[in-house]
DNA sequence: ATGAAATCAGTAACGGTTACTATTTTCAAC
DNA sequence: GTTGAAAATAGTAACCGTTACTGATTTCAT
């Protein structure tokens, strides 16, 4: 059975509030503020809980820490090569992804993941490599 | 200077003579018949370089270790949440994604990763959950 | 109010990977 | 072939993100 905790309601604000996909590290010094002796554990449980049910979604990138998301409807994500930013992506027109992958595989595709990345519109304009 | 190592080879040659996508410690296993001594370190290390050449792929699942893959060509991979195997997959069709993902964003879309997932042939057969 | 179950803070341990050091191997210049 | 500098190695320690464990605290149906 499930009971509400407060630490788990500030780490589903603390994530609502924002867009940079933040790490379990910056959720935890986030909501310090509110719970000083709040522990990293419950952060890391909470998170892996909450995008269980979810509520919130969890983003492997493949190299670094996992990355969490407040909106929970599914989206795609960009991560930038040279800031090492990770950005909301609207993509249209991939709906039948799952389909294709599908067409001469005997298997049963349930889902993707799929990351785009390259450089984001901040360090295209600044000529960073 | 890129110099010659037998260590090296070995383990590119490993990798070629498999379609399941091991792990650096499988790899390090493997080619342990041929190298008694050889250190984990230099698995990881040959297998980053690699990789950073483009001779063979690296694909992070976002839980468990990461796997390579001997052929560098692009090609998709499916994971099964069954089983946890790793499978190639031959997908059409989607040629023009990172186009789309580019419409509407003022950044540049280098490429993407896209990882499918569902249940392989075997699982499936055998009705696995 | 009570008490069982869920959650917590704090900390230790874990797994995958990287970094360090002293030794060995490669290979271009002789 | 010898030499010597650069690269690669084996072995091991350290690292980082994350999970597991503990005993104390909080939640909430009764």
């Amino acid at each position: 059975m499930l009971k509400y905790s407060r630490q788990r309601e500030a780490i589903k604000n603390f994530l609502a509030d924002r867009y940079d996909h933040p790490t379990a590290e910056t959720v935890y010094l986030g909501i310090k503020d509110e719970f000083p002796n709040v522990s990293l554990g419950t952060v890391y449980r909470n998170l892996a809980l909450l995008a269980e049910i979810g509520e919130i979604q969890k983003i492997s990138t493949g190299n670094g820490p996992d990355r969490f998301d407040g909106r929970p409807e599914p989206h795609y994500h960009f991560m930038c090569t040279c800031c090492g930013g990770v950005s909301d992506l609207k993509v249209e027109g991939l709906e039948h992804i799952n389909v294709l992958a599908g067409q001469g595989f005997d298997g049963e595709v349930a889902g993707h993941f799929t990351y785009f990345f390259g450089k984001c519109p901040e360090c295209k304009k600044n000529k960073m490599s």
